[in-house]
DNA sequence: TGACAAACGGAACCTTGGTTCCGTATAGTG
DNA sequence: CACTATACGGAACCAAGGTTCCGTTTGTCA
């Protein structure tokens, strides 16, 4: 009854932000070099604490994980929403996507969150991948507008095409950057000349 | 030492026979439905054998992969090296790279083959996929010494963007097919007119 | 038709990886 | 400095899925 406000009942004890922090940190660098696939323990043994501090901090694996895509959406929405410095909207454009490439093809949490089946991140994450998305179709139609890339390819197509290739750029044999499979993709959603 | 050449022991056992007939017929439709990851008890059920039979055929999960894998590369292969119908090379490479996209979008398996780490596939099928490598590289190769594809863009890279699209079609968001993402790829291919 | 090797089925086993529980250690406070 | 709520560590637990084992069944051949 009383105080049922819920104003914040307690401030959080020092060590435990630190190994809030650490947690996070090995997480992200983890994940981000070798996917989801590596097992909880690995992570608290590199943050240098147990798997309990682990869990009562983040009281799942994907609740940890969620914790880090999300940030990294982040980054990636304010990006695509920053003010476009140059005056060429297609260029933009391709240009973000080709930082978004290089992006999520170097953090491979990204790629299996985005990409791989099993884990329903998607609706979790949703709010923020939707924001994502819509920021990038403002990016795509400016640049249709202006009439140098084609319109007939929509947003979730292009997301399609730059995810899929990020995942081909990583596994299917030797090392393709994706940066440069994303050039093909850009050049094939230019207007033919 | 006496017959040392061993030339077939035995003929094997009918009902043996149709039985792993059934098994690879069950293993091939649910792991082209449902990825890698379906359990193989869930395919010794469907074949209507027990998991014992199963694994009296296929000693290994990974086997049993591997035996329809190859299977289905062989299929491409052959798609790959018949005769050119038509005229133009370009288009006739492109049609083999739409033809792939919609066979290994539709066969999941293929996907996670392709895209998936964590099976060493690669290194069982590693002939057969060479070969087929080889073929698509003579496909290429006639379209861009016809003049009408680049010639900056590997076949390696070409897999890497056919292989992508397609994971990237079949799991992020809603669909798109592979076709028409392959489609954009192409399109970027081509030498600008 | 009887004998035997080959094949079958599926319970049991093992490993891997996520999650829980609880006794111990410690930051924060009077 | 003592006291308590908070946090910690990691052993133990549980589920999932691949693989093995062995008693039973069944083709095949004389």
């Amino acid at each position: 009854m009383a105080g049922s406000t819920e104003a914040e009942p307690r401030p959080m004890r020092a060590d435990a932000r630190r190994n809030r922090q650490r947690i996070l940190d090995a997480a992200a660098a983890t994940f981000a070099a070798e996917g989801i696939g590596v097992p909880v323990d690995v992570v608290a043994e590199r943050a240098g604490v147990g798997i309990g501090t682990l869990y009562r901090h983040f009281p799942t694996k994907e609740a940890l994980f969620e914790a880090i895509v999300v940030d990294r959406i982040d980054s990636m929405l304010a990006r695509a929403t920053a003010p476009n410095e140059g005056d060429d909207a297609a260029e933009h454009f391709f240009s973000f996507l080709t930082t978004m490439a290089s992006e999520v093809s170097t953090k491979h949490d990204l790629t299996d969150a985005l990409a791989q089946a099993g884990f329903d991140l998607k609706a979790r994450c949703a709010e923020k991948f939707d924001q994502l998305r819509a920021a990038i179709d403002t990016l795509r139609q400016r640049a249709v507008d202006q009439g140098s890339v084609r319109g007939d390819v929509g947003t979730d197509e292009v997301l399609s095409l730059v995810v899929g290739v990020c995942v081909g750029s990583g596994k299917s044999g030797a090392a393709c950057p994706a940066e440069r499979l994303v050039g093909v993709v850009c050049d094939g959603l230019r207007v033919r000349s």
